[in-house]
DNA sequence: GAAGAAGCTGACCGATTGGTCAAGAATGAA
DNA sequence: TTCATTCTTGACCAATCGGTCAGCTTCTTC
C-alpha cells in the first residue's frame, strides 16, 4: 500500500464538471461508501457492499471511481477538506476564551453531525495513516504550529497559562471526536442509544468550561 | 458477526493449564496476532500473516486457536482484563487530587506501554463493537457508574466542582488513550518520530494540570 | 435521425481468504 | 519399549476479493 495521496495514475475518466446522472451517481456512491468504509475500515469494506449501499451493480461503482483504492482516497480527500476550516483566521488580538469555545463547539458540532467521517479519518489513522502520512508532515502540522503560535502569545500577554499549545489542542481534538469515535462505547455507558442534541451540548459546556479554567483562560466569552 | 464474547462453540482443545509447548507457542500467536490485529483491523488481518509474524504455519495457528474469530475474541478478553485493574478501590474519603492524577498516570503508562492493545480496542469500538457491546452494556457501565458517585460526593463535599462524572471520565479516557491511538498522527506533528519518556511525562503532567485546575480540585497530591 | 459519447452490467479472471483434513513426527507416562 | 496423546504441516477446498472487458442501452448534439 503506497503512503501518497496524489496518486494521478488511477482516475475516474472525468476530471473536472460532467453530467448529471455522473454527478449524482458519485454523490450517491460517495455517501455509501463513507458509511461502508467507516463501519469496517478500508481492507474490511467491500466493493460489493459499497454498491449494494448504493443501491447500484459492483461495476457501476467501477465505472466511476476507477478502483477500490481511488475511492478511499478521493473519499479521505473530501474529508479533510472540510476538515480545519474552522479557526482558520485567529489572531494574537482575538479572544482567547472565545476562539478556543468556538474551536471546541465547531469540533463537537463535526462529531455530532458527520460522524461517519470522523470514523473514516479515525481508521486511516489508526492503522499507521498509510494514507496521510505526507498529509500529517505536511499541510496538518503547519496548520498546528501556527495556531500554537497563537496560543503562545496569549500566554505571554497573560491571557491565559502557559500551557504547551500542542498538548492543548491534541486535548481538544482527542476529547471533541471521542464522541463519534467512540460513539458506540458512549452509548453503551451512558444507556442513551439516541444520544441527544441537548446531551451533545451539555458535554460541550462542561468541556468548554475544563478547558478554559484549566488553562487559566481569563476573560469569559460573550454569549 | 455475532455480538457475544462467550461463544464457547469454538474453543481450542485444552481449557485449563496446558503443557510447555502449548504455552509457549499460544504465547507467540497471541503477541504476534496482537500486533497484527491491531495494525490492520480484525477483517484486515489475514491468518497467514499472523502465522509468519508467530513464525509458525497457518495450520498450527489454527490448531491452537480454532478460529480466526475464537483468537480474536480471546484477545480482547485479554486486553479488558487488564483494563480497569487502576481506580478499582477508591472511596469518598480518597484525596481526589490524588486519585485523579493516579488515574491519568496509569492511562498514560497504559497508552505507552501497550498502545497494540489500545488500538485493538480502539478498532473494535470504532467499528461498533460487534463483539464488546455486551461488556460495555454490563461490566464497564457499572464500573464507570460507581467510579462516577464517588466523584459526585467529592463535590457534595467541595472537594472539586459539581462537573459531569461521566463526562470527565470519557474526557481523560480520550485524551490518554489519544497518545497510543493516534499514535501516528502525533508524531507526523510534532516532528517526533520517538516520543520520548520526557514528552509522555511532559503530556502527562499538562493533563493533571488542566483536569485538576479545570475541575477546580482543591487539595494538592503529594508527589 | 444519425452518430458519437457516456452510461450500464453480467460474465469472467486470478489471487487471497478462513478453514479442513489426513498422515506423519515428537512427546511423555507406564 | 509401548502406546496413546499431543503436536505439526502441506495439500486442498469453497467463498470472496478487486478488477477487466465486451457488448449493450441511453443520452447528447448537430
Amino acid at each position: 500500500m503506497g503512503s501518497q495521496l496524489d496518486d494521478r495514475a488511477l482516475k475516474a475518466p472525468l476530471e473536472a464538471e460532467a453530467g448529471a446522472i455522473r454527478q449524482r451517481n458519485e454523490r450517491d456512491i460517495l455517501d455509501a461508501a463513507e458509511r461502508v468504509f467507516s463501519r469496517h475500515g478500508y481492507r474490511g469494506a467491500s466493493l460489493k457492499l459499497i454498491a449494494e449501499e448504493a443501491g447500484l451493480p459492483k461495476s457501476n461503482v467501477l465505472y466511476y471511481m476507477g478502483s477500490k483504492k481511488a475511492l478511499y482516497v478521493r473519499l479521505l480527500e473530501g474529508v479533510m477538506e472540510r476538515w480545519n476550516m474552522m479557526l482558520d483566521d485567529i489572531s494574537v488580538d482575538d479572544d482567547p476564551a472565545e476562539v478556543l469555545s468556538a474551536f471546541i463547539r465547531s469540533k463537537m458540532e463535526m462529531s455530532r453531525r458527520h460522524p461517519e467521517a470522523s470514523r473514516l479519518f479515525a481508521g486511516e489513522i489508526l492503522q499507521g495513516a498509510p494514507f496521510l502520512q505526507d498529509y500529517l508532515r505536511g499541510e496538518l502540522r503547519d496548520w498546528v504550529e501556527s495556531r500554537a503560535e497563537v496560543f503562545r502569545k496569549w500566554a505571554e500577554r497573560g491571557l491565559m497559562d502557559p500551557v504547551d499549545p500542542i498538548s492543548l489542542i491534541f486535548l481538544i481534538w482527542s476529547a471533541t471526536q471521542h464522541y463519534a469515535d467512540f460513539q458506540s462505547q458512549v452509548a453503551g455507558i451512558t444507556g442513551h442509544d439516541d444520544f441527544t442534541d441537548e446531551d451533545m451540548q451539555r458535554v460541550t459546556d462542561f468541556l468548554i468550561q475544563v478547558v478554559l479554567k484549566g488553562c487559566g483562560v481569563v476573560s469569559a466569552p460573550r454569549g
